[in-house]
DNA sequence: ATTAAACATTGTTGTAAATCAACTTTTTTT
DNA sequence: AAAAAAAGTTGATTTACAACAATGTTTAAT
Protein backbone atom coordinates (compact mmCIF):
# COMPACT_ATOMS: atom_id res chain seq x y z
CA UNK A 1 0.00 0.00 0.00
CA UNK A 2 0.97 3.32 -1.09
CA UNK A 3 -0.14 6.57 0.68
CA UNK A 4 -0.34 9.31 -0.53
CA UNK A 5 -0.69 12.69 1.92
CA UNK A 6 -2.12 14.57 -0.80
CA UNK A 7 -5.81 15.61 -0.24
CA UNK A 8 -7.47 14.42 -3.53
CA UNK A 9 -10.82 14.90 -2.68
CA UNK A 10 -11.38 17.99 -4.33
CA UNK A 11 -10.35 15.67 -7.27
CA UNK A 12 -12.13 13.09 -6.79
CA UNK A 13 -15.05 12.19 -9.67
CA UNK A 14 -17.19 9.96 -7.15
CA UNK A 15 -17.15 11.54 -4.09
CA UNK A 16 -18.43 9.52 -0.83
CA UNK A 17 -21.74 11.04 1.00
CA UNK A 18 -18.88 11.46 3.89
CA UNK A 19 -17.46 14.66 2.05
CA UNK A 20 -20.84 16.43 1.34
CA UNK A 21 -21.63 15.58 4.97
CA UNK A 22 -18.24 16.95 6.06
CA UNK A 23 -18.79 20.48 3.74
CA UNK A 24 -22.42 20.67 5.46
CA UNK A 25 -21.21 20.79 8.56
CA UNK A 26 -18.81 23.37 7.92
CA UNK A 27 -15.76 21.38 8.27
CA UNK A 28 -12.95 21.56 5.73
CA UNK A 29 -11.78 18.78 4.41
CA UNK A 30 -8.40 18.68 5.80
CA UNK A 31 -9.80 18.99 9.14
CA UNK A 32 -10.96 15.01 8.36
CA UNK A 33 -7.52 13.98 8.04
CA UNK A 34 -8.31 12.12 4.85
CA UNK A 35 -5.72 10.27 3.02
CA UNK A 36 -5.44 7.87 -0.20
CA UNK A 37 -4.02 4.61 -0.64
CA UNK A 38 -2.71 2.95 -3.66
CA UNK A 39 -2.96 -0.54 -3.66
CA UNK A 40 -1.68 -3.23 -5.79
CA UNK A 41 -3.56 -6.27 -7.06
CA UNK A 42 -3.68 -9.00 -4.49
CA UNK A 43 -3.06 -6.27 -1.46
CA UNK A 44 -4.95 -6.68 1.60
CA UNK A 45 -6.83 -3.47 1.98
CA UNK A 46 -8.27 -4.97 5.45
CA UNK A 47 -8.31 -7.93 7.56
CA UNK A 48 -10.35 -10.46 9.06
CA UNK A 49 -9.46 -10.11 12.71
CA UNK A 50 -7.26 -6.50 12.92
CA UNK A 51 -8.83 -3.31 14.66
CA UNK A 52 -11.32 -1.02 12.37
CA UNK A 53 -9.77 2.42 12.76
CA UNK A 54 -10.40 4.49 9.66
CA UNK A 55 -13.95 4.41 7.15
CA UNK A 56 -12.88 2.96 3.82
CA UNK A 57 -13.99 4.35 0.60
CA UNK A 58 -13.17 2.48 -2.56
CA UNK A 59 -12.30 5.39 -5.26
CA UNK A 60 -10.58 3.49 -8.13
CA UNK A 61 -10.36 -0.48 -9.23
CA UNK A 62 -11.95 -3.66 -7.70
CA UNK A 63 -11.98 -6.20 -4.49
CA UNK A 64 -13.26 -8.77 -3.26
CA UNK A 65 -14.97 -9.17 -0.11
CA UNK A 66 -14.55 -12.80 1.79
CA UNK A 67 -14.45 -14.33 5.09
CA UNK A 68 -11.96 -16.46 5.52
CA UNK A 69 -13.01 -19.88 6.89
CA UNK A 70 -11.20 -23.03 7.65
CA UNK A 71 -7.76 -24.24 6.35
CA UNK A 72 -7.66 -21.59 4.02
CA UNK A 73 -10.61 -21.95 2.31
CA UNK A 74 -12.18 -18.55 1.81
CA UNK A 75 -16.43 -17.74 0.76
CA UNK A 76 -16.21 -14.22 -1.12
CA UNK A 77 -19.33 -12.59 0.11
CA UNK A 78 -19.14 -10.31 -2.58
CA UNK A 79 -17.30 -7.74 -4.88
CA UNK A 80 -16.63 -4.10 -4.33
CA UNK A 81 -16.76 -1.20 -7.47
CA UNK A 82 -16.32 2.14 -6.54
CA UNK A 83 -17.78 4.03 -5.14
CA UNK A 84 -18.44 1.58 -2.42
CA UNK A 85 -17.74 1.74 1.35
CA UNK A 86 -15.66 -1.16 2.03
CA UNK A 87 -15.18 -1.52 5.87
CA UNK A 88 -19.13 -0.90 5.88
CA UNK A 89 -20.33 -3.90 7.90
CA UNK A 90 -17.73 -3.28 10.08
CA UNK A 91 -17.63 0.60 10.89
CA UNK A 92 -20.71 0.81 13.45
CA UNK A 93 -18.52 0.41 16.67
CA UNK A 94 -17.28 -3.07 15.98
CA UNK A 95 -13.84 -3.21 17.04
CA UNK A 96 -12.66 -5.73 14.63
CA UNK A 97 -13.15 -6.51 11.17
CA UNK A 98 -15.40 -9.69 10.62
CA UNK A 99 -13.92 -9.81 6.86
CA UNK A 100 -11.34 -9.38 5.03
CA UNK A 101 -11.08 -7.33 1.55
CA UNK A 102 -8.48 -7.74 -0.84
CA UNK A 103 -7.65 -5.56 -4.19
CA UNK A 104 -8.85 -7.75 -7.87
CA UNK A 105 -6.67 -4.72 -9.71
CA UNK A 106 -5.11 -1.60 -8.61
CA UNK A 107 -7.17 0.50 -7.10
CA UNK A 108 -7.57 3.41 -5.05
CA UNK A 109 -9.12 3.58 -1.62
CA UNK A 110 -9.90 7.13 0.54
CA UNK A 111 -9.24 6.47 4.30
CA UNK A 112 -11.19 8.83 7.04
CA UNK A 113 -10.38 8.54 10.77
CA UNK A 114 -13.36 6.70 12.12
CA UNK A 115 -13.97 9.44 15.11
CA UNK A 116 -14.35 11.91 12.54
CA UNK A 117 -16.85 9.74 10.66
CA UNK A 118 -18.77 9.22 14.21
CA UNK A 119 -19.10 12.74 14.81
CA UNK A 120 -20.20 13.50 11.49
CA UNK A 121 -22.75 10.82 11.03
CA UNK A 122 -24.28 12.30 14.34
CA UNK A 123 -24.66 15.69 13.00
CA UNK A 124 -25.68 14.76 9.91
CA UNK A 125 -29.00 12.86 9.31
CA UNK A 126 -28.53 12.36 5.65
CA UNK A 127 -24.98 10.77 6.04
CA UNK A 128 -26.62 8.08 8.67
CA UNK A 129 -29.77 7.39 6.58
CA UNK A 130 -27.60 6.77 3.60
CA UNK A 131 -24.78 4.40 4.88
CA UNK A 132 -27.77 2.53 7.09
CA UNK A 133 -29.47 2.09 4.13
CA UNK A 134 -26.22 0.64 1.91
CA UNK A 135 -25.70 -1.34 5.23
CA UNK A 136 -29.05 -2.85 5.50
CA UNK A 137 -28.63 -3.73 1.58
CA UNK A 138 -25.71 -5.58 2.12
CA UNK A 139 -27.58 -7.74 5.06
CA UNK A 140 -30.27 -8.57 3.25
CA UNK A 141 -27.72 -9.58 0.14
CA UNK A 142 -26.05 -11.56 3.27
CA UNK A 143 -28.75 -13.29 3.44
CA UNK A 144 -29.69 -14.78 0.35
CA UNK A 145 -26.16 -15.77 0.19
CA UNK A 146 -26.59 -17.88 3.24
CA UNK A 147 -30.17 -19.23 1.61
CA UNK A 148 -27.91 -20.11 -1.48
CA UNK A 149 -25.03 -21.54 -0.23
CA UNK A 150 -26.92 -24.03 1.23
CA UNK A 151 -30.09 -24.50 -0.31
CA UNK A 152 -28.80 -24.51 -4.19
CA UNK A 153 -26.53 -27.05 -5.67
CA UNK A 154 -23.80 -26.01 -7.97
CA UNK A 155 -25.20 -25.64 -10.94
CA UNK A 156 -27.98 -23.44 -9.38
CA UNK A 157 -24.80 -21.09 -7.51
CA UNK A 158 -22.25 -21.37 -10.63
CA UNK A 159 -25.39 -19.71 -12.65
CA UNK A 160 -26.48 -17.23 -10.18
CA UNK A 161 -23.00 -16.00 -9.82
CA UNK A 162 -22.78 -15.41 -13.82
CA UNK A 163 -26.23 -13.44 -13.14
CA UNK A 164 -24.60 -11.38 -10.29
CA UNK A 165 -21.47 -11.08 -12.58
CA UNK A 166 -23.23 -9.68 -15.79
CA UNK A 167 -25.35 -7.55 -13.62
CA UNK A 168 -21.84 -5.89 -11.98
CA UNK A 169 -20.77 -5.45 -15.34
CA UNK A 170 -24.18 -3.84 -16.62
CA UNK A 171 -23.33 -6.20 -19.69
CA UNK A 172 -23.35 -9.76 -20.94
CA UNK A 173 -20.05 -9.64 -21.71
CA UNK A 174 -17.42 -8.95 -19.21
CA UNK A 175 -14.14 -9.51 -18.45
CA UNK A 176 -13.77 -11.91 -15.28
CA UNK A 177 -10.74 -10.23 -13.31
CA UNK A 178 -11.39 -13.60 -10.87
CA UNK A 179 -9.27 -17.02 -10.93
CA UNK A 180 -11.48 -19.74 -11.49
CA UNK A 181 -10.47 -20.83 -8.11
CA UNK A 182 -12.08 -17.28 -6.95
CA UNK A 183 -15.46 -17.31 -8.88
CA UNK A 184 -15.78 -21.24 -7.07
CA UNK A 185 -14.95 -18.78 -3.68
CA UNK A 186 -18.20 -16.76 -4.59
CA UNK A 187 -20.11 -19.59 -4.96
CA UNK A 188 -18.91 -21.75 -2.22
CA UNK A 189 -17.43 -24.44 -5.06
CA UNK A 190 -13.92 -26.50 -5.78
CA UNK A 191 -11.56 -25.00 -7.91
CA UNK A 192 -12.30 -28.24 -9.95
CA UNK A 193 -16.29 -28.36 -10.11
CA UNK A 194 -16.12 -24.65 -11.45
CA UNK A 195 -14.01 -25.43 -14.19
CA UNK A 196 -15.91 -28.50 -15.07
CA UNK A 197 -19.42 -26.35 -14.86
CA UNK A 198 -18.24 -23.46 -16.56
CA UNK A 199 -16.89 -25.98 -19.83
CA UNK A 200 -20.58 -27.97 -19.28
CA UNK A 201 -22.31 -24.62 -19.70
CA UNK A 202 -20.08 -22.99 -22.73
CA UNK A 203 -20.54 -26.79 -24.40
CA UNK A 204 -24.75 -26.40 -24.11
CA UNK A 205 -23.78 -22.77 -25.36
CA UNK A 206 -25.63 -21.47 -22.32
CA UNK A 207 -22.31 -19.27 -21.90
CA UNK A 208 -19.46 -18.68 -24.41
CA UNK A 209 -15.58 -18.51 -22.82
CA UNK A 210 -12.38 -17.51 -24.04
CA UNK A 211 -9.99 -17.49 -21.40
CA UNK A 212 -11.58 -14.72 -19.09
CA UNK A 213 -13.46 -13.28 -21.55
CA UNK A 214 -17.53 -14.66 -20.84
CA UNK A 215 -20.08 -14.06 -22.44
CA UNK A 216 -23.85 -14.96 -21.45
CA UNK A 217 -25.92 -16.30 -24.42
CA UNK A 218 -28.79 -17.34 -22.91
CA UNK A 219 -30.06 -15.15 -19.80
CA UNK A 220 -33.32 -16.45 -19.65
CA UNK A 221 -31.86 -20.41 -19.05
CA UNK A 222 -29.52 -19.21 -16.71
CA UNK A 223 -32.30 -17.49 -14.65
CA UNK A 224 -33.88 -21.19 -14.81
CA UNK A 225 -31.20 -22.60 -13.99
CA UNK A 226 -30.62 -20.17 -10.79
CA UNK A 227 -34.13 -20.27 -10.02
CA UNK A 228 -34.61 -24.31 -9.81
CA UNK A 229 -31.62 -24.43 -7.88
CA UNK B 1 -50.68 -11.72 19.02
CA UNK B 2 -52.69 -9.67 21.57
CA UNK B 3 -52.43 -6.04 22.26
CA UNK B 4 -51.99 -4.18 24.93
CA UNK B 5 -52.43 -0.47 24.55
CA UNK B 6 -51.52 -0.33 28.11
CA UNK B 7 -48.19 1.21 28.59
CA UNK B 8 -46.24 -1.26 30.64
CA UNK B 9 -42.63 0.34 30.30
CA UNK B 10 -43.00 1.95 33.27
CA UNK B 11 -42.91 -1.55 35.06
CA UNK B 12 -40.83 -3.20 32.89
CA UNK B 13 -37.84 -4.96 34.41
CA UNK B 14 -35.75 -4.94 31.60
CA UNK B 15 -35.68 -1.70 30.06
CA UNK B 16 -34.46 -1.13 26.21
CA UNK B 17 -31.94 1.41 25.59
CA UNK B 18 -34.77 3.34 23.60
CA UNK B 19 -36.78 4.02 26.53
CA UNK B 20 -33.80 5.48 28.32
CA UNK B 21 -33.27 7.76 25.21
CA UNK B 22 -36.77 8.90 25.21
CA UNK B 23 -36.68 9.97 28.78
CA UNK B 24 -33.10 11.32 28.22
CA UNK B 25 -34.95 13.59 25.24
CA UNK B 26 -37.38 15.21 27.27
CA UNK B 27 -40.04 12.83 25.55
CA UNK B 28 -42.77 11.10 27.23
CA UNK B 29 -42.98 7.51 26.60
CA UNK B 30 -46.80 8.13 25.80
CA UNK B 31 -45.58 10.22 22.45
CA UNK B 32 -43.50 7.57 21.68
CA UNK B 33 -46.57 5.48 20.53
CA UNK B 34 -45.45 2.29 22.48
CA UNK B 35 -47.53 -1.22 22.79
CA UNK B 36 -46.74 -4.31 23.58
CA UNK B 37 -47.80 -7.48 22.26
CA UNK B 38 -48.13 -10.65 23.57
CA UNK B 39 -47.56 -13.67 21.23
CA UNK B 40 -48.37 -17.25 21.69
CA UNK B 41 -45.41 -20.11 20.92
CA UNK B 42 -45.62 -20.90 17.73
CA UNK B 43 -46.71 -17.04 16.48
CA UNK B 44 -44.98 -15.49 13.65
CA UNK B 45 -43.20 -11.96 15.17
CA UNK B 46 -42.17 -10.46 12.08
CA UNK B 47 -42.01 -11.99 8.59
CA UNK B 48 -39.17 -12.18 5.65
CA UNK B 49 -40.56 -9.82 2.69
CA UNK B 50 -42.96 -7.70 4.70
CA UNK B 51 -42.47 -4.18 5.49
CA UNK B 52 -40.79 -2.96 8.58
CA UNK B 53 -42.67 -0.59 10.84
CA UNK B 54 -41.78 -0.86 14.09
CA UNK B 55 -38.71 -1.23 15.96
CA UNK B 56 -39.44 -4.50 17.81
CA UNK B 57 -37.73 -5.28 21.64
CA UNK B 58 -38.44 -8.90 23.36
CA UNK B 59 -39.00 -8.15 26.44
CA UNK B 60 -40.46 -11.87 27.72
CA UNK B 61 -40.29 -15.57 26.10
CA UNK B 62 -37.61 -16.71 23.82
CA UNK B 63 -38.06 -16.33 19.73
CA UNK B 64 -36.16 -18.36 16.54
CA UNK B 65 -34.54 -15.69 13.82
CA UNK B 66 -34.90 -17.65 10.24
CA UNK B 67 -34.35 -17.13 6.98
CA UNK B 68 -36.72 -19.04 4.89
CA UNK B 69 -35.40 -20.67 1.53
CA UNK B 70 -35.72 -22.99 -0.88
CA UNK B 71 -39.24 -25.55 -0.72
CA UNK B 72 -40.12 -24.72 3.22
CA UNK B 73 -36.66 -25.51 4.47
CA UNK B 74 -35.22 -22.49 6.65
CA UNK B 75 -32.18 -21.64 8.67
CA UNK B 76 -32.13 -20.43 12.16
CA UNK B 77 -29.63 -17.81 12.44
CA UNK B 78 -29.62 -17.36 16.25
CA UNK B 79 -32.24 -17.62 19.12
CA UNK B 80 -33.67 -14.62 20.92
CA UNK B 81 -33.66 -14.21 24.42
CA UNK B 82 -34.70 -10.79 26.78
CA UNK B 83 -33.66 -8.21 26.54
CA UNK B 84 -33.01 -8.52 22.77
CA UNK B 85 -33.76 -5.79 19.37
CA UNK B 86 -35.53 -8.59 17.38
CA UNK B 87 -35.83 -6.32 14.10
CA UNK B 88 -32.43 -4.81 14.57
CA UNK B 89 -30.77 -5.92 11.17
CA UNK B 90 -33.88 -5.03 9.62
CA UNK B 91 -34.38 -0.97 11.38
CA UNK B 92 -31.83 0.77 9.28
CA UNK B 93 -33.41 2.05 7.11
CA UNK B 94 -34.15 -1.15 5.09
CA UNK B 95 -37.92 -1.33 3.95
CA UNK B 96 -38.10 -5.06 4.33
CA UNK B 97 -37.14 -7.49 6.76
CA UNK B 98 -34.80 -9.82 5.21
CA UNK B 99 -35.74 -12.46 7.24
CA UNK B 100 -38.47 -14.20 9.90
CA UNK B 101 -38.79 -13.98 13.61
CA UNK B 102 -41.49 -17.14 15.48
CA UNK B 103 -42.17 -17.14 18.84
CA UNK B 104 -40.37 -20.30 20.70
CA UNK B 105 -42.50 -19.73 23.78
CA UNK B 106 -45.11 -17.36 24.90
CA UNK B 107 -43.56 -14.31 24.61
CA UNK B 108 -43.90 -10.70 25.16
CA UNK B 109 -42.88 -7.54 22.64
CA UNK B 110 -42.58 -4.01 22.76
CA UNK B 111 -43.11 -2.19 19.58
CA UNK B 112 -42.04 1.70 19.27
CA UNK B 113 -42.85 3.44 16.20
CA UNK B 114 -40.43 3.78 13.63
CA UNK B 115 -40.20 7.12 13.17
CA UNK B 116 -39.86 7.85 16.79
CA UNK B 117 -36.69 5.60 16.72
CA UNK B 118 -35.25 7.21 13.60
CA UNK B 119 -35.58 10.40 15.60
CA UNK B 120 -34.46 9.56 18.62
CA UNK B 121 -31.00 7.95 16.95
CA UNK B 122 -30.34 11.11 15.79
CA UNK B 123 -30.98 13.30 18.97
CA UNK B 124 -29.24 10.56 20.88
CA UNK B 125 -25.44 9.82 20.93
CA UNK B 126 -25.68 6.61 22.64
CA UNK B 127 -28.82 4.87 21.19
CA UNK B 128 -27.13 5.55 18.10
CA UNK B 129 -23.67 3.58 19.09
CA UNK B 130 -25.79 1.12 21.45
CA UNK B 131 -28.12 0.10 18.42
CA UNK B 132 -25.12 -0.11 16.04
CA UNK B 133 -22.67 -1.92 18.71
CA UNK B 134 -25.31 -4.63 18.41
CA UNK B 135 -26.05 -4.69 14.60
CA UNK B 136 -22.11 -5.00 14.14
CA UNK B 137 -21.88 -8.35 16.85
CA UNK B 138 -25.09 -9.53 14.55
CA UNK B 139 -22.86 -9.60 11.52
CA UNK B 140 -19.89 -10.91 13.04
CA UNK B 141 -22.47 -13.65 14.11
CA UNK B 142 -23.39 -14.27 10.87
CA UNK B 143 -20.39 -14.17 9.24
CA UNK B 144 -19.42 -16.76 11.73
CA UNK B 145 -22.71 -19.07 10.69
CA UNK B 146 -21.45 -18.63 6.61
CA UNK B 147 -18.15 -20.20 7.67
CA UNK B 148 -19.55 -23.13 9.85
CA UNK B 149 -22.74 -24.32 7.62
CA UNK B 150 -20.23 -24.25 4.56
CA UNK B 151 -16.84 -25.92 5.79
CA UNK B 152 -17.94 -27.77 8.53
CA UNK B 153 -19.45 -31.06 8.34
CA UNK B 154 -22.43 -32.49 10.83
CA UNK B 155 -20.69 -33.41 13.65
CA UNK B 156 -19.05 -30.17 14.03
CA UNK B 157 -22.13 -28.04 13.80
CA UNK B 158 -23.92 -29.87 15.71
CA UNK B 159 -21.40 -29.62 18.28
CA UNK B 160 -21.00 -25.91 18.09
CA UNK B 161 -24.99 -25.92 18.33
CA UNK B 162 -24.52 -27.42 21.38
CA UNK B 163 -22.04 -25.44 22.59
CA UNK B 164 -23.77 -22.32 21.76
CA UNK B 165 -26.98 -23.35 23.28
CA UNK B 166 -24.95 -24.06 26.43
CA UNK B 167 -23.72 -20.70 26.38
CA UNK B 168 -27.30 -19.28 25.64
CA UNK B 169 -28.27 -20.72 28.49
CA UNK B 170 -25.11 -20.28 30.80
CA UNK B 171 -25.85 -23.87 31.84
CA UNK B 172 -23.93 -27.41 31.00
CA UNK B 173 -27.73 -29.05 31.47
CA UNK B 174 -30.60 -27.22 29.93
CA UNK B 175 -34.35 -27.21 28.12
CA UNK B 176 -34.18 -27.33 24.52
CA UNK B 177 -37.42 -25.52 23.69
CA UNK B 178 -36.55 -26.52 19.79
CA UNK B 179 -37.60 -29.56 18.44
CA UNK B 180 -35.61 -31.97 16.51
CA UNK B 181 -35.65 -30.42 13.07
CA UNK B 182 -35.44 -26.40 14.74
CA UNK B 183 -32.29 -27.80 15.65
CA UNK B 184 -31.63 -29.19 12.58
CA UNK B 185 -32.33 -26.02 10.95
CA UNK B 186 -29.96 -24.18 12.92
CA UNK B 187 -27.03 -26.30 11.89
CA UNK B 188 -28.63 -26.52 8.35
CA UNK B 189 -28.88 -30.64 9.19
CA UNK B 190 -31.79 -33.08 8.34
CA UNK B 191 -33.94 -34.02 11.14
CA UNK B 192 -32.90 -37.31 10.56
CA UNK B 193 -29.13 -36.54 10.65
CA UNK B 194 -29.82 -34.53 13.89
CA UNK B 195 -31.36 -37.36 15.97
CA UNK B 196 -28.75 -39.73 14.75
CA UNK B 197 -25.78 -37.52 15.48
CA UNK B 198 -27.50 -36.55 18.77
CA UNK B 199 -28.54 -40.47 19.75
CA UNK B 200 -24.10 -40.81 18.58
CA UNK B 201 -23.05 -38.32 21.13
CA UNK B 202 -25.37 -39.42 24.03
CA UNK B 203 -23.43 -43.01 23.46
CA UNK B 204 -20.47 -41.74 23.67
CA UNK B 205 -21.32 -40.34 26.62
CA UNK B 206 -19.87 -36.55 25.22
CA UNK B 207 -23.66 -35.31 26.06
CA UNK B 208 -26.66 -36.46 27.95
CA UNK B 209 -30.27 -36.81 26.30
CA UNK B 210 -33.56 -36.67 28.32
CA UNK B 211 -36.31 -35.85 26.08
CA UNK B 212 -35.38 -32.58 25.47
CA UNK B 213 -33.20 -31.99 28.60
CA UNK B 214 -29.66 -32.30 27.33
CA UNK B 215 -26.89 -31.79 29.25
CA UNK B 216 -23.18 -31.32 28.07
CA UNK B 217 -20.76 -34.23 29.84
CA UNK B 218 -17.90 -33.48 27.92
CA UNK B 219 -17.72 -29.60 26.66
CA UNK B 220 -13.57 -29.79 26.66
CA UNK B 221 -14.32 -32.67 24.18
CA UNK B 222 -17.28 -31.17 22.19
CA UNK B 223 -15.10 -28.17 21.56
CA UNK B 224 -12.61 -30.23 19.79
CA UNK B 225 -15.33 -31.79 17.55
CA UNK B 226 -16.37 -28.34 16.75
CA UNK B 227 -12.79 -27.14 16.09
CA UNK B 228 -11.89 -29.89 14.24
CA UNK B 229 -14.56 -29.25 11.70
C1' DA C 1 -60.87 -42.01 26.84
C1' DT C 2 -59.94 -42.55 22.14
C1' DT C 3 -58.20 -41.15 17.95
C1' DA C 4 -55.44 -38.32 15.30
C1' DA C 5 -51.49 -35.73 14.57
C1' DA C 6 -47.05 -34.40 15.46
C1' DC C 7 -42.61 -35.90 16.97
C1' DA C 8 -38.68 -39.07 17.40
C1' DT C 9 -35.75 -42.88 15.95
C1' DT C 10 -32.94 -46.23 13.15
C1' DG C 11 -31.43 -48.57 8.92
C1' DT C 12 -30.73 -48.29 3.94
C1' DT C 13 -29.79 -46.24 -0.48
C1' DG C 14 -28.58 -42.85 -4.00
C1' DT C 15 -26.01 -39.04 -5.33
C1' DA C 16 -23.83 -34.43 -5.31
C1' DA C 17 -19.69 -32.74 -4.79
C1' DA C 18 -15.06 -32.87 -2.61
C1' DT C 19 -10.72 -34.90 -3.21
C1' DC C 20 -7.01 -37.03 -5.68
C1' DA C 21 -4.00 -37.32 -9.50
C1' DA C 22 -1.92 -36.26 -13.70
C1' DC C 23 -1.35 -32.96 -17.08
C1' DT C 24 -1.38 -28.56 -20.10
C1' DT C 25 -1.25 -23.75 -20.56
C1' DT C 26 -0.37 -19.19 -19.12
C1' DT C 27 1.91 -15.77 -16.47
C1' DT C 28 5.59 -14.01 -13.78
C1' DT C 29 10.30 -13.70 -12.38
C1' DT C 30 15.18 -13.59 -13.02
C1' DA D 1 14.83 -16.33 -23.11
C1' DA D 2 14.73 -19.74 -19.71
C1' DA D 3 13.00 -21.30 -15.54
C1' DA D 4 9.72 -21.31 -12.09
C1' DA D 5 5.39 -20.53 -10.38
C1' DA D 6 0.63 -19.99 -10.84
C1' DA D 7 -3.57 -20.97 -13.17
C1' DG D 8 -6.52 -23.92 -15.69
C1' DT D 9 -8.30 -28.60 -17.20
C1' DT D 10 -10.06 -33.44 -17.16
C1' DG D 11 -11.10 -38.08 -15.54
C1' DA D 12 -11.37 -41.42 -11.70
C1' DT D 13 -12.37 -42.28 -6.88
C1' DT D 14 -14.30 -41.49 -2.40
C1' DT D 15 -17.45 -39.80 0.91
C1' DA D 16 -20.60 -37.10 3.44
C1' DC D 17 -25.11 -36.40 3.76
C1' DA D 18 -29.90 -35.93 2.13
C1' DA D 19 -33.82 -38.67 0.93
C1' DC D 20 -36.56 -42.50 1.67
C1' DA D 21 -38.83 -45.91 4.35
C1' DA D 22 -40.73 -48.07 8.28
C1' DT D 23 -41.97 -47.96 12.94
C1' DG D 24 -42.34 -46.46 17.74
C1' DT D 25 -43.71 -42.66 21.02
C1' DT D 26 -45.53 -38.64 22.88
C1' DT D 27 -48.77 -34.79 22.68
C1' DA D 28 -52.99 -32.63 21.39
C1' DA D 29 -57.82 -32.66 20.00
C1' DT D 30 -62.58 -34.18 20.23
Amino acid sequence: MKLTKKNTCSLCTDPCEIQSALLKTGRSIDEAKIFHAHFRKHDVICKQGKEVSHALFLVKGSAKLYVEGLNNRNIILYLLKPPAYIGLLSFFETPIYAYSVTALEDSEVCFIELDIVKKLYIESHDLLLCLNKAFGKSVANIMNKIISLNQKQIRGRIAENLIYLSDLNQSHKFYLNLTRKEFGEMAAISEENTVRLLSELARENIIGIKGREIEVLDMPLLKKISDVG
